[in-house]
Order: structure tokens, then C-alpha cells, then sequence
RNA sequence: GCUCCCGUAGUCUAGUCCGGUCAAGGAUUCGGCGCCUUCGACGCCGUAACGCGGGUUCGAAUCCCGCCGGGAGCACCA
């Protein structure tokens, strides 16, 4: 074989290339074809996660997808699945993703703003979906004005001075207004007007001439450029007017070279716009796909929310918890891995779904729990003092994994004094239970008075089936401080090894859940401060 | 109100295009048991669904009609 070795190698890689260019279920046909165990498995394969239907008309090698963020807050939840969705189909085509920041000039409520840009792009890196190139709309603004010309050429779109509310009722009422008889030639004197600063914002608009008898109201002339004199963070005020979403992406979808634009369908209406303007220029565009809404359940705060939140100070930056940005996530110990995967699970489902938080932790806690540590933490500790406590017993050495003794052990400091939690306590009074792992004892008949220690008495060492409780003995006890999901804050002592935790070290907190480490503790002065994830 | 989209168990999802192999598969949740020093993980068992009503057909989750329910749009935002 050897000698062959490319020839070997062009009839494989020709081979794979072939198999890779048929749809999903054409290869699951021609091997089932050629027989053999693989074939029947491969049919019978149930499938575990959501659907994804082949792009039409995809060429492998030669897919261009898009991104398109506006650039008014950090990449949230909702957003990954935007991201992995076109990661997905780059892959399965070896395609390119782009890139466009959806900068046109927004709204006043709706401002761009110049420190998302790097913020996403940075999202973008931490979830590992590198774009092939980056654009600007802001960028782009005289290249919508001939397209603007070729559409008024086209007789399909007139100036109109109507105030916006006008407008609207008129479109709610399918009234034309004066303006829409408006011959091409003094659409064109208008709209050279537009550009030349005759007109303020809101005084004058190109809108597409479609038909105000369309049964949809909302497609009914459909603005496309507009005015506005807003500072734009990277263009200034070098431009006045600006496309609407729609029209820009008439416009760069084709000029971009997109071979299909897969969007959220809170974008449908925009389909038919942009299909409507090609149909007037006589150009093949590229097909559209959508995917349903998703919302997390627990995730219910709206950006325009998280966007003031973090901006008054009241949260802490875009990875603050309650965002539930991507960052927020990543700051929480959950990979981008496991949002991919509950994320695809969804496939492209048209159906508006609401999903609990749960699912996805349970994506991440199959990732992680082989993998982490367990450490022994306590949250609002009582001390307790063991009155007979076995001598000799100063340390004990502990699996830092139940299931898996190849994670080796670790040892934790133990002694008389020791901190359980309150909660653990009640309802115990003179009752033996065990310190999970360690010795049995009994405790107090009297209830934990805050501020004082309890009195207990050590019984025996043998493993007694009775109630465990989580321990952390006083010597070596390290302060910890958990930011939790709703931003709140829970301290209490962790175990005596906690003192060499570090940050980005993610950990099991027995009984309490995964947590990962921000900042070191600093005798005196800080807390080991960790982020919840999740139980 | 008008337009579009969606409707399979508690929550997601496969199956719907090309009706039978679906007495409906998977994931997650929940309950039980096991493993016996986590309320975690793992293993086993279990509960649980084709929105409703007609029709076509030998046969419908799949096709047709009507209804009901949910979501989105009707911005000079994206």
C-alpha cells in the first residue's frame, strides 16, 4: 500500500468530498446501499437533538453566511443561538461566516455604541466562532444610494413628506397620500433634494411603492432611506441619510456575496422586502431560513433592561449574572461547549420555545461533573466545639472525586472546632448524626445562639447510617464569598485546601453546586471569592 | 382589527414534505430502587404526549376543511 500512498490519499480525499457534498439522508440511502452493520445503525439511529435541513442550493466550500448584531449591548443568551446556528452550517459546508455590524444610525431610544463593537467581536472569540472578515454598515452608506437610484428608476419608489404619524394611519387605512403619485422624475428632483440637505430628519423619506391594498398591513410602503442628523460614534455626522435595516440588506446581501441568510423570525416581514426589491431589479437573491424564539426561562431580562442596569452601576458590568450575557455565562463556570450543544438541540424549529435554565445545566454538568473537584463548604457556619474528639486526628485525607480515585485526594485540616451549617442543625438538637466522612457525634440539646459556640460530644468513628452533614473544620477554614445568579452574595468557610484555590479553577461544592473561582483569598482582606453556576 | 408563523409528555425535540415499519423515539425534569459517606454523578425501573371537531382512506401525528390556543409584525428601531 505503501508505495501508493497518493495515489491512496487523492482517492480518499476525492472520496470524502463526494460523501460530503451529498445531503444528510442520501448518505444514510447510499450506505445503506452497500450494506453492512454501519447501514442499518446509521437508519436506525434515533436522533438526539434538533433538526437542521441542508441549505438549499449549497455549494460546499462556497457558503457565505452573515452575523448581524447591533452594537447596543454584549452578546446575550438568545444571541448564541444565532451564532451557533451559522457555526453549525459554516461547518457542515465548509462555508464563511461574515461579520456585519448592523450600525445604521438606530433610533434615539436605540443608539450605537462604540464600545460594543470589541465586546462582541470579543464574545464572538469566546465562543469560538471566528468571523472570515468584519464590515461596517456605517461603512457602506454611499454604496445604498445608487441602489436607491435603480429602485426609483424602476418606478417603485417615491419620496414621501408625510409626517410619520400620517403615515402610519394612512398605511393602518391603506390611504395613499399626495406624494405617491409622484412621477420619476420628481421622485429624483426629491430625493437629490434628500441628499443634499433640503430636508430635515422627518420631513422627507424614500419609500418602496408596493401596494396599500396588501392584505398585510405591515408591508405596505415600507420606508427605505430615511434622514436623521444623530452623532454616529464612527461616521459622525458625515452621512443624513440612512437605510433602514431592510434596504441596507437588499442591498449587502447581495453585494457581500450571501449565499443564505439565516435569521431569527422576528425578521419574516424583512424577507418579502428584500425578495420584493429584487424582484423589481430583476436579481436572484439568496434563499432565507429562520429560527424560532427562544427565551431561557429563568433569563428574563430584557436587554434594554441589562443595558441600564449596567450602565447605572446597579449590575456589575455586562457579566454581571443577571444579564445573562455570554460573559455571564463563561464568569459562571459554563462552557461555550455545553451552550452550543443545548443551543443545536433546539434545531430550526420555528416554534416560539420557552426553556427552563435547567436544560442547559444539565448540558454543562454533563461536561464537567467527571472532570471537578469536590470541595467541602459551609454556608452561614455555627461553630462547634467536639468535647472528646479523637487525638491524632489533626488532618484526613479525602477523594477529591467519589467516583474517580485517579483525581487522587486531598487533605483537609480537622480538629475539635469545627463549623456546620445552621441550617443542618435545626431540628437536630441532642441528636447523633456524622460529619460526613470524618467521626460521629452528638450534638447539643440546645438550639445555635448566633455569636456563640456549641458543645458536642464526639460518640464513635465507625460509619454509621445516620444523618451526614457537611463540615469544615475551624482550623484552616477559609472565608468564601459565592456570587450567586440573582447577584446576591452568600458567605461562609470553605475547607482548609480552599486557601490555593485560583481563578478560572472550577469546583464542586458538595451539596451547594459548581462553582468557579474569581479572586484568591487575601487573609484579612478578602474573601475566595467564586461565581455560582449551577447545582 | 389585519398579516405571517407555530401547536407531539412538566419542558424541549424526532417523526409531518413522500399516510402503514409510531400500541410514537431521544433529552431533560419528576418519582422509586440500587451504588451505600454529596441533597451530585452513575445504573435500573416508572409516570407522562400527537390542541379540538369533522372529512378522505382498508389505515391519519402525518392529507383536506373548520375551530381553538400561543407568538411575532403592522417604527422615519434593529
Amino acid at each position: 500500500m505503501r508505495p501508493h500512498a497518493a495515489e491512496v490519499r487523492d482517492l480518499v480525499s476525492s472520496a470524502v468530498a463526494e460523501v460530503l457534498s451529498l445531503p444528510g439522508p442520501e448518505r444514510v440511502d447510499r450506505l445503506a446501499g452497500l450494506g453492512g452493520p454501519e447501514a442499518v445503525r446509521a437508519k436506525a439511529a434515533p436522533s438526539t437533538g434538533g433538526d437542521f435541513p441542508d441549505l438549499v442550493g449549497a455549494v460546499p466550500g462556497e457558503v457565505v453566511l452573515r452575523l448581524a448584531p447591533f452594537p447596543s449591548g454584549a452578546l446575550h443568551i438568545g444571541h448564541g443561538r444565532m451564532l451557533f446556528i451559522n457555526q453549525h452550517y459554516r461547518e457542515q459546508y465548509r462555508g464563511k461566516i461574515l461579520l456585519v455590524f448592523d450600525d445604521t444610525i438606530g433610533s434615539e431610544e436605540k443608539r450605537v455604541e462604540t464600545e460594543f463593537f470589541g465586546l462582541i467581536e470579543n464574545d464572538l472569540e469566546a465562543a469560538g466562532v471566528r468571523p472570515d472578515a468584519v464590515y461596517y454598515k456605517s461603512d457602506r452608506i454611499p454604496l445604498f444610494y445608487p441602489w436607491a437610484r435603480r429602485v426609483i428608476e424602476k418606478d417603485a419608489a417615491y419620496v414621501c413628506r408625510c409626517p410619520a404619524e400620517l403615515l402610519r394611519e394612512n398605511r393602518a387605512h391603506g390611504v395613499a397620500c399626495a406624494h405617491r403619485t409622484q412621477t420619476r422624475e420628481e421622485t429624483f428632483e426629491e430625493w437629490e433634494k434628500m441628499l443634499a440637505n433640503v430636508y430635515g430628519p422627518g420631513e422627507a423619506v424614500l419609500r418602496l411603492r408596493t401596494d396599500l391594498a396588501d392584505p398585510d398591513p405591515a408591508f405596505r410602503d415600507r420606508v427605505l432611506l430615511r434622514i436623521s442628523d444623530i452623532d454616529h460614534p464612527r461616521v459622525g455626522t458625515k452621512y443624513r441619510v440612512w437605510p433602514m435595516l431592510e434596504f441596507s440588506w437588499a442591498v449587502d446581501d447581495i453585494e457581500l456575496g450571501i449565499t443564505h441568510v439565516i435569521r431569527g423570525k422576528d425578521l419574516v416581514i424583512e424577507d418579502r422586502m428584500q425578495r420584493y426589491i429584487w424582484d423589481v431589479l430583476g436579481i436572484h437573491g439568496p434563499p432565507f431560513l429562520h429560527w424560532g424564539i427562544l427565551r431561557v426561562r429563568e433569563a428574563k431580562v430584557a436587554k434594554s433592561k441589562a443595558y441600564r442596569e449596567v450602565k447605572s452601576g446597579l449590575f456589575d458590568g455586562w457579566a454581571d449574572p443577571r444579564t445573562w450575557s455570554l460573559r455571564s455565562l463563561d464568569r459562571r463556570g459554563i462552557s461555550m461547549g455545553a451552550l452550543r450543544a443545548f443551543t443545536l438541540s433546539f434545531g430550526m424549529s420555528l416554534s416560539d420555545i420557552e426553556v427552563p435554565a435547567e436544560t442547559l445545566y444539565a448540558e454543562n454538568r454533563k461536561r464537567i461533573d467527571a472532570t471537578t473537584v469536590r470541595r467541602a463548604f459551609v454556608a452561614d457556619p455555627a461553630r462547634v466545639e467536639v468535647g472528646g474528639f479523637p487525638e491524632g486526628l489533626a488532618t484526613v485525607t479525602l477523594s477529591n472525586h467519589p467516583d474517580r480515585p485517579e483525581m487522587g485526594t486531598r487533605t483537609v485540616s480537622t480538629g475539635p472546632g469545627v463549623f456546620l451549617a445552621r441550617k443542618d442543625l435545626e431540628g437536630r438538637a441532642g441528636t447523633e448524626v456524622r460529619l460526613k466522612d470524618l467521626v460521629n457525634i452528638e450534638l447539643p440539646g440546645d438550639a445555635p445562639v448566633a455569636g456563640s459556640s456549641l458543645s458536642a460530644r464526639f460518640t464513635s468513628r465507625e460509619n454509621k447510617r445516620i444523618p451526614r452533614l457537611q463540615w469544615v473544620g475551624a482550623e484552616g477554614a477559609t472565608p468564601v464569598d459565592i456570587l450567586g445568579i440573582e447577584g446576591e452574595h452568600t458567605s461562609g468557610l470553605g475547607e482548609s485546601t480552599l486557601r490555593e484555590a485560583h481563578p478560572g479553577e472550577i469546583f464542586q461544592f458538595e451539596r451547594v453546586g459548581f462553582v468557579r473561582v474569581e479572586r484568591d483569598w487575601v487573609p484579612g482582606e478578602s474573601p475566595l471569592r467564586v461565581v455560582y453556576g449551577h447545582p
